[in-house]
DNA sequence: CAGTGGTCTAGACCACGGT
DNA sequence: CCGTGGTCTAGACCACTGT
């Protein structure tokens, strides 16, 4: 006779919610459209609030759903993807680049970058701030660190001048030394409070924090940390244009 | 008079937890170490459990923690490079590979991918499933689709040999083809169920999803979805060691 | 078996966005 | 101002790991 299935793993509530609520966003909402509130779904579903929010946790973190405090829940739009390695494979801020220069300083790195440089901790690097946005979104935000010793040309940046400014003093700078390549490492982290800001995200939302070092002369001259929203962005690496294929 | 800071925005309680909590993994502890657990914590730091494990979570989340049900909350190591872009770009299953063939079938395609390689949703593809260690650890699951007919010399998998086997049949069939290039996007995702066993995970924790397309031809001639996990893992891209540099 | 982290509940209050 | 999602509490029970 038909045994039913074992049920050796009681599924927890939130997975099924997951599951659930996955499909319903298929078949019987569109994107854009707003959820019935927290409150109520878990009424629906028979569930504590803090379940049901496990559940959406997990479905924003698939970039299926896009939560906003003060509004609502939506149906997030596809991600997007954006392309990380530059067809040049050129220093940064050359002419097609949808990078936006913030502002530029003078000041010792973040503990964790100056190993990477091969510099003292204590030592005064360029720091350019950019952020890059796509469809009207921001999707990134950039620290560029250059070792001031690289750049002997470029003072200290004058306070005087507009934060663009200055950063495009640096990016003008870096263009004049000879890149011999690049190398990137991606990896998960959450933004801290001013990336957040920056990202229309709250601090600690998941982020992709992909580590360029740009090589010249056998060594790191600069290494930029980007930080790329994880709900909203695919990153791409890659030549499919090269032959003639459209955007994973 | 000095007036103190205007303490604009009370910062929430679990992100305070978590940087209390991050340097102290930074200055007491040892890397393997096992922390209090965690109802001892939160009567430590006054919380309750709940706002204490929110803390837990980002941390673990950043790879600072690793947390293991019915054995306790340890500091994790420092995270491990895997390197995702082949030194050769060929196809994958070659001699200097880390991953591990596990077994192989012939079968439709998940929804997700079948447009990727340009087939009809119903069509058979050969399924091709891989695991990946690094220092003893499985890093990464991944499953390979090949269109059947893009492989007329490989007949219906035998289902007599044993897995490996049949999954080494197919890479060995796929090196036949000429690659003409490949393409890859990273983005954030949520381990499967079967994946999650795969990595020694839960179901639901964070993974980075890396999607390539393999090119002959001027068209995609496989599809491969590595599933990374993204707490133990930075992926890293390009060239350092061309110009003779450590990774990153 | 005892002890760990994982799930779940039913509340409360807060911060924010729009009206 | 109201309604939204975000934070927090104090409990309970479950699933897993080791001994």
């Amino acid at each position: 006779m038909g045994t039913t299935q074992l049920e050796t793993v009681p599924e927890p509530k939130y997975w099924h919610l997951k599951t659930l609520l996955g499909d319903a966003l298929d078949s019987e909402f569109a994107v854009g459209e707003i959820l019935p509130n927290e409150r109520e779904l878990a009424a629906r579903f028979g569930v504590a609030r803090a379940t049901l929010r496990q559940a959406l946790e997990q479905l924003e973190l698939e970039g299926r759903l896009q939560r906003r405090r003060g509004v609502g829940t939506t149906v997030a739009p596809p991600r997007v993807g954006v392309a990380v390695a530059d067809a040049g494979h050129g220093w940064p801020g050359g002419a097609e680049d949808d990078w936006q220069p913030v502002d530029a300083g003078l000041a010792a790195p973040p503990a964790a970058v100056a190993p990477l440089l091969g510099v003292a901790p204590g030592e005064p690097v360029h720091t350019v701030r950019r952020t890059r946005s796509s469809h009207g979104r921001p999707v990134a935000a950039e620290s560029l660190y250059v070792p001031a010793a690289r750049l002997p040309g470029v003072e200290a940046p004058d306070p005087a001048s507009s934060g663009p400014a200055r950063a495009r003093a640096v990016l003008r700078a870096l263009r004049d030394l000879p890149l011999e390549g690049q190398d990137r490492a991606v990896e998960l982290g959450s933004a801290r409070a001013d990336e957040a800001k920056q990202l229309e995200r709250l601090p600690g939302s998941p982020v992709l924090l992909v580590t360029t070092r740009y090589i010249v002369d056998g060594g790191v001259a600069a290494v930029a940390v980007a930080t790329y929203r994880a709900d909203t962005c695919r990153l791409t690496f890659g030549d499919a244009d090269r032959v003639g294929l459209p955007a994973a």
